[in-house]
DNA sequence: CTGAAAGCGCTAACAA
DNA sequence: TTGTTAGCGCTTTCAG
């Protein structure tokens, strides 16, 4: 245990043998020193090892490298493509991420924030869904405001009611796609396995069923919408009960790939055959979709851009109103949607 | 752009009329205050929003509460679940996590170590394949251990030769057991999808691969290992290579899950039947391997698991010398893999 | 138990 | 161009 302090910027600046405000201009590359004292300091420093402690230069000068990134977890590869698009612009700005799970919990998301803050980012990006309901995000939003008083910037992704810049997923237009598509190919008793109607994407994409049913004639209303996890063992949950609440029914639709992968193995659990026996389709077209058992049908969504972009946004000079990127989407049509069996 | 700052520490004491000291002691819980003003001052602090800035927290007490976790890519599931273990233990301890890609490269995992050491977080936990070759690795060991020379903790996964604590997957015995598992099936002509071999994952596992040939009076030197890159599209390249050079090959070992899945993509787009035609079988079994079309048959490595043992490793006192612990593994069959057919 | 004051390592005026 | 110095916001001796 040497306990060998590292170097500071006075070990350095001793060492090139000129002042410390000489040797901090020469390593963070500000103007008013000659060529000549900047190489000599940044020789010095490589040869001691020096690297700049980024609190004391944080509190110094005011200025935070660190962007915040907060998904509901990372182990969902929705929030896995999102994060890696703001690693990418983050690393390719010098910036650092600090990144944290919500667990799509308002108290645990709360906390986060307040971590971040305390941080001093730059930065925050929040990524997944908020709630239809505004009341829980209440204190998140708040804080959120004062964060942005002080001149932080936020930017979150498939939310509104927020109050912030935001990078808008095509939900409803996505919603209502893949629900043609499943229309298009005559079925008629379709089911849902959704997520929390309480979440607003889950509303969102509903939605888009909505309006998809109705100009077939038919309703949202009519139809099984089954509420579980909006995770792969809730898609596996959300089946199982469509097997046996509604066995007449010839389409699935998950409202995330997620859910889809856990349909699917809900199906092959109890024998029927996807896409002949049942049909299944998913939403977001996650990077493993295509190669799934069978294929997945389902409405890409550009993930990685998306938090390319959310980002980038936030780290925009501050418009007076909030901006809105809104995303395309693209319904891929593969092999676990057919139409149903002629019965 | 109101720019209104935001509380400091001195603005809470004045409000709960205290000395900043005492509001110091309350806040962060030490001791040497009366409770009466501790809960005040809670109080106050509350009714502000007053969130602790960490960087002079962290300047002046010299303590961090950050930790670092680099990974090759968090796209790469491998990494995705790993991440999620040291995700998961720092938020319970109250850690916040600074993340980083390294992309497999040396000279931006140099960078990234060096950003890690400069927010001067407590520990490091550093995730993927080393290089075979200790000289390419040099930089970045010196940096690692001057950081622990001062005091910080560093902790790695799937990697030897860097001195210091690390958890390491099961690459030999794995590699020979999913080599033993095809050979058992009767394949002889087994073709293997490698990562770079410069990787000591790569190496190790088939070194497995090896002891498993070698039993079975067979060798490594005999069968083609094709090398591409140890992603999803290199397994793409290396299996329509196979196919191309090797077309009596009757089983392709990929040496990792997200290579096995590429594989899988080039067979389906040449026609090719798994595992009628073709057996194949991958390493790690990360979440979607039984999702797959088919199911794949794999090594399972517990990732989650080794996210959390290194955080935990990493966050224990320093031992003189550095700690190994090695993980298990467990082949896994599914429907990859099959009898080769007589022919 | 409480408060005054000395830094933590760096940046950014300000002088020279 | 250079160097001096006053903080940045907090923790932590050290007196009281």
């Amino acid at each position: 245990m040497a306990q060998r302090a590292r170097p500071r910027l006075v070990d350095v600046a001793q060492a090139a043998g000129v002042s410390i405000a000489a040797a901090s201009r020469a390593l963070s590359g500000a103007a008013g020193v000659s060529e000549e004292i900047a190489q000599r300091v940044r020789e010095v420093a490589a040869e001691l090892g020096y690297v700049a402690n980024v609190h004391a230069r944080t509190l110094a000068g005011g200025t935070s490298t660190g962007v915040g990134l907060l998904v509901h977890e990372i182990g969902d590869p929705y929030f896995t493509e999102i994060a890696s698009g703001v690693l990418r612009v983050a690393a390719q700005r010098g910036l650092t991420v600090q990144i944290g799970h919500t667990g799509r919990d308002p108290d645990a998301e709360l906390l986060q924030v307040r971590s971040l803050i305390a941080n001093r980012v730059r930065a925050i990006v929040i990524s997944g869904s908020g709630f239809v309901e505004a009341r829980v995000q209440a204190p998140v939003k708040r804080e959120l405001q004062d964060f942005q008083a002080a001149g932080g910037r936020v930017a979150v992704i498939g939310r509104h009611h927020l109050g912030t810049d935001a990078v808008l997923p095509d939900n409803l237009a996505g919603g209502r796609s893949i629900t043609e598509h499943v229309l298009s190919l005559g079925h008629r008793r379709i089911a849902f396995a959704a997520g929390p109607v309480a979440l607003t994407t889950v509303a969102d994409r509903l939605a888009g069923a909505e309006e998809a049913l109705r100009a077939a004639g038919s309703r949202l209303a009519e139809l099984p919408v089954i509420e579980e996890a909006f995770t792969r063992d809730g898609g596996t949950r959300a089946t199982l009960r469509i097997l046996d609440e509604h066995p007449r029914t010839t389409a699935v639709i998950a409202l995330n790939d997620d859910m889809a992968i856990g349909a699917l193995a809900a199906l092959r659990s109890r024998g029927v055959a996807v896409p002949r026996e049942m049909s299944v389709a998913g939403f977001d077209d996650v990077a493993v979709a295509e190669h799934l058992s069978p294929a997945l049908t389902t409405v890409r969504l550009p993930m990685t851009g998306m938090g390319e972009q959310a980002l980038l946004l936030a780290l925009k000079e501050p418009s007076v109103r909030p901006r809105r990127r809104t995303t395309g989407h693209r319904l891929v049509v593969r092999d676990s949607t057919a139409a149903p069996r002629s019965s």
